[in-house]
DNA sequence: ATCCACATTTAGACTTAGTCTAACCACCCA
DNA sequence: TGGGTGGTTAGACTAAGTCTAAATGTGGAT
């Protein structure tokens, strides 16, 4: 995995001790996390950090494009470093898992009449499938 | 269109005069508004009905099948009145589409290895179109 | 090294969406 | 006539997120 500084650099974002302890979390993270989720995740390991900075930082990253922002469940926006185009689908348990972009195909968007269309995903409901053994 | 004292009463629900009155817009409506929006719309014909009772009326309605909730939009969890399978398409300008099940196809879904899907839906952003003549 | 201008961070006030509570009302039925 | 059950109400409360004004950090020119 490469090096925060440099993601951010490259984004043309300053490297701030903050954002850099942020994006070391949120870039590598598969949770789907809540703003606030960051927040207590990363005051963990930079206890010094407040709330608005880590509102600020994401804002910033999704706005520079390292993160994309999320309304799927209907209490809270989550975070997501995989900005490739993919899927989700919404476990019962809350959890969020991507779904690769090739595993599902999506026909006839393009024939829509009247609208144009910029960007879609197909999103799931459904349940992880208990693994063979639980115990 | 039905009487919304008869489609309340189908559903297993007293018809009082707040909730008829929430029927009568947000079972009819193709704007899918949010809660305080529908809170807005009713008190315009019924003012003295309360935010609380709004929102009970609304998850009263999910929860009984008349309505969906939808969280599509960044800032908040939205009604739409037409409980059958569809998809939806959010305007840039905020305004949300019923797109028709049939409309769109997708493929290879019930192939998905790992877990158990029990609904899914596209969820597509872009404009409309502007029609011929705009001014 | 020092200074300045500007960027970043901070705590806490504020806003907004939504839930909860406890009192209140209205009807049915004894 | 007096409960009891439903539904409704205002307002307190909570949670997510934004805003503000002050403090602090930082890079570049000298």
């Amino acid at each position: 995995m490469r090096d925060s500084v440099t993601i951010l650099q490259e984004h043309g974002i300053q490297p701030s001790a903050q954002r850099v302890a942020v994006a070391d979390y949120v870039l590598k993270t598969v949770e789907h996390p809540s703003a606030d989720l960051v927040w207590t995740r990363v005051k963990a390991r930079v206890p010094y950090i407040s709330r608005a900075t880590v509102y600020n930082t994401l804002n910033l990253f999704v706005e520079k494009g390292l993160l994309r922002a999320l309304a799927l469940a209907e209490d809270s926006v989550v975070f997501d470093p995989n900005v490739d185009r993919h899927h989700h689908l919404v476990d019962e348990s809350g959890a969020i898992h991507d779904i690769p972009w090739d595993k599902v195909q999506v026909c006839n968007i393009e024939t829509l009449k009247g609208f144009e269309i910029h960007d879609y995903q197909v999103v799931m409901r459904g349940v992880r499938k208990s693994a063979r053994r639980k115990s």
